[in-house]
DNA sequence: CTTGTTCCTGTAGTTACTACAGGATGTATG
DNA sequence: CATACATCCTGTAGTAACTACAGGAACAAG
């Protein structure tokens, strides 16, 4: 059991979001010491560390809290969990095709420009063709 | 040459968002017709296009700017335009290890699913324990 | 027992939009 | 040509997801 800066720190997400998320109900409310200071244990480092890197990737909120049910509602159907994991699934797999695109084109800019050649950049170009 | 309803519609950015990229300097001002309204050209459909998927990967307005930067600035040396496409290959780099993780695990979940068998996801172990 | 750190609630500021309000201009139709 | 309706303009206000105080209580070290 650990008090909410020691959570931070672990996890990654500043304390004040981590209230924030409490607020908003992305995180359960909290465990109370008697002196009334929130208590966390090691459960919660996972899933702010889970929330934090889905945020990073794009995902909404929305989403991660679909993420978050997917794991933690033992009573979701086997049906609406496939459904769930299977759109999450699809906007997963159109970033990745579009990182892979973004990648090469920055590889290729970074090699270019090691062997001394005049910069010629089209990542626009790579991007804005996409679906 | 077209209005800004057009180019809202050819590159999925809504019109007042169009407007906010210009006040906020990630678009040029653009081009008047006499009568005052905003004319563009098939290169901003592009620009926009592009900066609808980057944001949509998980990079910020600031992110845009440079890699933006990197493809409109041709006075920029080759060292810096180098550097910058280095550091955002690196970010790139990272979300598509995190967001292959993660489509693996969703695979996984489908998967066992269709087979019927009891749901058992681990998508925020998948991720948590990530760097 | 004082000093410094950590916590609390609550509110205000920031980023990146998004949605009007109120008014001018453009286009299509009777 | 008049009237309707869409599209544009500026400017301001609202929303999502934080982020940063302010003011005060509680704990821990010396």
């Amino acid at each position: 059991m650990m008090p909410i800066g020691t959570l931070a720190k672990q996890s990654g997400v500043h304390i004040e979001t981590i209230r924030y998320y409490e607020r908003v109900g992305v995180l359960p409310k909290a465990l109370r010491a008697a002196n009334g200071r929130r208590i966390y244990g090691q459960q919660d480092v996972r899933r702010l560390a889970f929330i934090r890197h889905a945020r990073d990737l794009g995902f909404e909120l929305a989403s991660v809290r679909a993420l978050l049910a997917l794991q933690e509602t033992p009573e979701l159907s086997c049906k609406s969990a496939s459904d769930l994991a299977s759109a999450q699934l699809l906007a997963v797999e159109s970033r990745l095709s579009r990182l892979n695109v973004l990648r090469d084109e920055l590889k290729r800019m970074v090699r270019s420009c090691k062997n001394g050649r005049v910069m010629d950049c089209r990542v626009i170009d790579a991007l804005s063709t996409m679906v």
